[in-house]
DNA sequence: CGAAGTTTTGAGGACCTTCAAAAGTTGTGG
DNA sequence: CCACAACTTTTGAAGGTCCTCAAAACTTCG
């Protein structure tokens, strides 16, 4: 399943870093009409630069800009009444994260770095009007936004019915398809994870304490390594056979092509 | 389990009765352009009927058509290796269960009945090019895809930070609340829940063992009354109080409006 | 009325949590 | 370059929520 993406998948980028970037993974998916990729190349951006641990938007917020990432690592949480919180999923470069916010007025759930970020901030006019008048574009950012509930449905499964080593294992092989898919990864099987145990635990819907444990076990059993914030995947069969883990929830494949030929 | 919706729930609603509840439920949340809301209701269609606990779609299939439901109670989920499973989310009269398939060439997960149940299926191509000629339809659509979405970023939080009597408050007042939006209440807080308690427990990531306990003590707190499969709420705002129960995931106010007029 | 499915009950044990506190790591400034 | 503060990871012990494995009681329906 982990073919290798990275055959020439990021073409050297200058200027507008991250739409080259996000208009390069829709292409990949599926060409775009010559005057959609034109439009999503040429989008009036600015970017906005964050340090490691803010908000970038805050569960209630209503935004006027989606953003892509140009550099760093943020995820989308939500927050419960006892200060609990869940984290939904994670983001790197060439994401688009909020995306969703160019339809969906109020946010349901905030947006958070992790690292040090630099987004582009692409104003939703910008984005609907590029998809009212590109029926292909339109179809490509609409089957992003279903890649992205594909994560949620895995997420759902991952907390509500594998164990904590088994879930552990899934997001971990997660990043690591991510990673490559993206072209991060630093060798074949070691990536950077540039999360804390706490917020790790916040994604796996388990205490810091008992991830901790965990890590401990799948390092004992040679499942993975970990120096610093890199990990390694040590026994790739046996985390796949582990975690349960099949990446075609993330659906690499692309979209639909039939229905009528696109403007 | 095999009840009826019947009590004064479903309008006397003829012919194409799924496209009209699905188009009504588009055009309250946002006003369909003539030609779109025509193009919608005009889908051609053809029914199938299901008996109670059959699969629709099964996980990894390549499927032609959409399927609206017409009558009864779906729920999409996923099996593990071990046999386990997770509901992701359960549908009802009027929803459009599998919209996302027409994207996405491969099915991440099953789709199986929990009552007798009449769909309505609309091909792929039908919808595709809909969406293709009219960019309001095409927001429309992209939007329920998007509240689908929100629905399963909830479930997340829900089997993740929620213990076992808060998630199941959690999906019971989910329940209420889209009955009450389908016009679906028997009375003010009385809805029907066609589902077992093993399948409910599949929804919440717990044992059926647990769940039960977990009823019987929600019983016996006076906030919620079960005769045969009907539900009601008790005490509405121990509930919310208890859940956390915020609807605005649901996003009933339906999706942004600005961008260029929609033809 | 019997068969099949669903809900309920019981007892024991496992997985994960809670609450500290110690040990290790990273970044900053003198 | 070391000292110190702030953060992150690790360890320990006790306890609770939830699970497992049956089996019994109850419903529904042919």
């Amino acid at each position: 399943m982990t073919k290798n993406f990275t055959v020439g998948a990021t073409p050297p980028l200058i200027g507008h870093v991250a739409a080259e970037r996000f208009a390069a993974k829709l292409h990949k998916r599926q060409p775009l009409s010559e005057g959609g990729l034109k439009a999503v190349l040429n989008m009036p951006s600015h970017k906005k630069t964050y340090s490691a641990y803010q908000d970038i938007v805050r569960e209630g917020d209503r935004t006027t800009h989606c953003c892509i990432i140009e550099t760093g690592t943020v995820s989308r949480y939500r927050t419960l009444g006892g200060g609990a919180r869940q984290i939904l999923s994670f983001h790197t470069v060439g994401d688009m994260i909020d995306l969703q916010s160019a339809l969906i007025m109020v946010s349901d759930h905030g947006i958070r770095t992790h690292t040090p970020t630099v987004v582009s901030l692409v104003p939703h006019d910008t984005v609907l009007n590029i998809a009212a008048h590109y029926p292909d574009v339109a179809r490509a950012l609409w089957f992003d936004t279903l890649v992205d509930a594909g994560i949620f449905r895995e997420w759902t499964v991952n907390v509500g019915r594998r164990s904590a080593r088994q879930r552990t294992a899934h997001l971990l092989l997660e990043f690591a398809y991510r990673s490559k898919m993206a072209d991060l990864m630093i060798d074949d099987d070691t990536f950077e994870l540039p999360i804390s145990q706490a917020d790790l635990s916040d994604a796996l819907g388990i205490t810091s304490v008992h991830l901790n444990r965990t890590l401990q076990w799948l390092r004992g059993a040679r499942y993975i390594r970990t120096h610093s914030r890199q990990v390694s995947i040590e026994n790739r069969q046996a985390m796949v056979m582990l975690a349960g883990f099949d990446p075609a929830y993330l659906h690499p494949e692309g979209p639909r092509t039939t229905g009528d030929a696109p403007g």
